[in-house]
DNA sequence: GCGTTATATGCACTACTAAGCATACAGTAA
DNA sequence: TTACTGTATGCTTAGTAGTGCATATAACGC
């Protein structure tokens, strides 16, 4: 178990709106809160189509933060929302809320499109690249 | 009146927390959340103990958000919660819930003495150097 | 006009942060 | 072991953000 923030407690609430304060990660958490189960990086990828070394950078800050954890399978690491987090369940509703529209609903639904290939709860595909989504404009 | 966000709609989530991330703009955004009423920059200054120019500095930042907004009369500058803002309703009871213990405490407590030199709705002492506060702590 | 007070801002400096690329690490399968 | 795949991270660079100081602006009183 994790025990240590980096941070003096007095700072805390700024370290985690810093850590809210990124597109990138917002969109992870839009991806998190929407799947309401582990998703991992590969998957994220491919909704997300960014490089992976940007999700897992950007998914290495929420962590320290603890707004996330990982949970490591094999190869494949499932990250989610630390549900014992001490802010996410009064900031949760604010995030649904806040993150609508582009590029927030596109990737929710590219995110279903990746989330339908598992085989049960286990990622077996690894990089898809390209979830092919109606793209009635690009971006 | 001000228009124009400077963002791309679809980045606003991300200006707005990045706005947050800040210990300077917390402070006084809870100066302002505890007030409920416009604050002049005066009376900040005395309440969280930091040079002026930091406080003009940071309120630029949280009025390029609209988060808050400026009201003259005469050479003080009330600044306010801008109750339109379109996250400010979900946002403040987070806000509330998280800016407690140290520092912000002692701001509020230094924020209503302060208030309380007021002659009715105006502030009219400039700049009082140290409210006094029961300091059991320094800082 | 002048001086004074309240507030805002230009500048220099420092520190941090994200992106991009390559590579390291870890785990699987043969 | 070797090859391969999923994930993390070291390094460099560019852009940005906060601080501190000085100064500018604006409104007041004389």
């Amino acid at each position: 178990m994790r025990t240590g923030t980096h941070h003096s407690p007095a700072e805390l609430p700024a370290e985690l709106f810093k850590a809210l304060g990124d597109q990138t990660r917002l969109r992870i958490l839009n991806l998190l809160l929407h799947a309401r189960k582990r998703v991992c990086v590969c998957e994220m990828v491919d909704a997300l189509q960014l490089p992976q070394y940007q999700i897992s950078r950007q998914l290495a800050v929420l962590k320290r933060v603890e707004l996330v954890d990982a949970e490591k399978s094999g190869t494949w690491v499932y990250h989610g929302l630390d549900p014992e987090h001490y802010a996410l369940s009064r900031l949760a509703p604010v995030l649904r809320e806040l993150l609508q529209g582009e590029p927030f609903d596109r990737d929710r639904a590219r995110l279903d499109r990746r989330l339908s290939m598992r085989d049960g709860e286990r990622c077996v595909v690894g990089f898809v690249d390209s979830i092919s989504i109606p793209e009635n404009a690009q971006q």
